[in-house]
DNA sequence: CCGCTTTGTTACAGTTTGATGAAAGTGCAA
DNA sequence: TTGCACTTTCATCAAACTGTAACAAAGCGG
């Protein structure tokens, strides 16, 4: 799947320009007019990118991006801003509400992509943020965060690690070798017990009663396996 | 049969690679520049490990290794990811979405082998990685579950291995002694009449009526012999 | 029908395994 | 460097599992 990007222009000379070239260098593109369909749109089709013409009708860039920062799952994508003004003043303002680039029209096609690019790269990590839902629990990989029944729960990175492979293996038994090879990975010489204490804790901050698990089971002779609960 | 591996990867110089040192290995290997066509082959032609370019800007990779976990018959075959950067948060981020292991670039066609062997030798399934039905009960290895009429069932490690390992010699006599050495393995000295009771326990648990066995038949001076019922 | 052989059943004691609390070890940040 | 939080190990207890033995029942041949 290519990535997508959302251009907010509404000269459509302009956006017909963009769209071609960033279309060239195989990015997916989305075009729009105004601003006033991008927020819903963007949060059902995830864009890698929007690009925002500071001074567009409806809603302006700036306000724009400044909702984009205050959406949960939008916020961490990046954001180029198109603006015919250059000058220093526009610049500053457009990065203090948090754009990551700014080009300047009239630009060339090669400085649009390259720009896109060198975004995209240094944002490599758009950490796709849904967060994993298993029964009352939440997860949030990009975060790193958990929380269980809408309450936020602190954990170690340890902790984590160990709870985001089981969540994302739902209904497989591991021994405690598997986990401490994939979990723990390079460590070495790691007694399996150890895998026992973390899911004691594990435990400790998910399960309702951690006397009996209903997420974290024990399979007695082989390891552990994680459920959703019925 | 070679263990087949899928690799999703769009840098044609990177996935030459990986192909070249992978069936220097030993294996077959399947190409995918993009994600779309994997799913589809992949059920027909079951992959042994799939290796993911997670980075490809745009969630490919990702939102891939979602559907295969989300995919009854896909979701026991383990991942690789092929990650930039190999971060803590990445690192979480892989295996949150359930990948099994993950491969920093730039990699060694060294490690990229041993991550491979390693995985696959720690995924190594000693019976059929879909789960068994006979009759109306069913036997996930994976899970270490046992379901009748429906209901899960609980079970001891032995029982497990034992009805798995008649579940899946179906019609077969066994004697004693070739399950103790097939299922007990190296398990010294263990009376051949400890089969009888496993089998009684066994028993237990899935026949209507454990008078009169309809799977777990005794065949007298030979042993057990498991069936389909009619 | 009888006696011998094979299988079924049960209970129990020893062993293994997992849970738990605490302490020692580690590494990082102030 | 110290202090602190996290990690790992260890020892102990409780619970579950396992294998065996002893006895009962069933099959089989004469």
């Amino acid at each position: 799947m290519k990535p997508s990007i959302f251009v907010v222009e509404d000269d459509p000379d302009i956006s017909r320009l963009v769209r071609h070239h960033l279309e060239g260098a195989g990015f997916g593109v989305k075009l729009f007019p105004t601003g006033h369909t991008v927020l819903a749109e963007s949060e059902r089709q995830r864009p890698a990118l929007f690009i925002l013409d500071i001074m567009v009708p409806g809603k302006d860039g700036l306000e724009l991006c400044r909702q984009i920062r205050q959406t949960q799952s939008l916020a961490p994508t990046p954001v180029i801003f198109l603006t015919a003004k250059s000058s220093e003043a526009d610049r500053v303002l457009g990065l203090e509400l948090g754009a990551d680039d700014y080009i300047a029209k009239p630009f060339s096609p090669r400085e649009l992509v390259a720009r896109v690019k060198a975004v995209l790269r240094r944002f490599e990590r758009p950490l796709s943020p849904v967060p994993l839902r298993v029964g009352e629990i939440e997860i949030d990989p990009g975060a790193m965060t958990l929380t269980v029944q809408g309450k936020p729960v602190t954990t170690t990175a340890t902790e984590f690690r160990l709870l985001a492979y089981f969540a994302s293996h739902i209904g497989r038994v591991f021994t405690r070798d598997q986990l401490l090879d994939s979990v723990w990975r390079d460590t070495a010489y790691v007694t399996p017990r150890s895998v026992d204490v973390y899911v004691r804790r594990i435990r400790e901050k998910i399960e309702p009663d951690p006397e009996n698990p209903c997420y974290l089971k024990t399979v007695r002779g082989a390891g552990y396996r994680f459920e959703a609960p019925k």
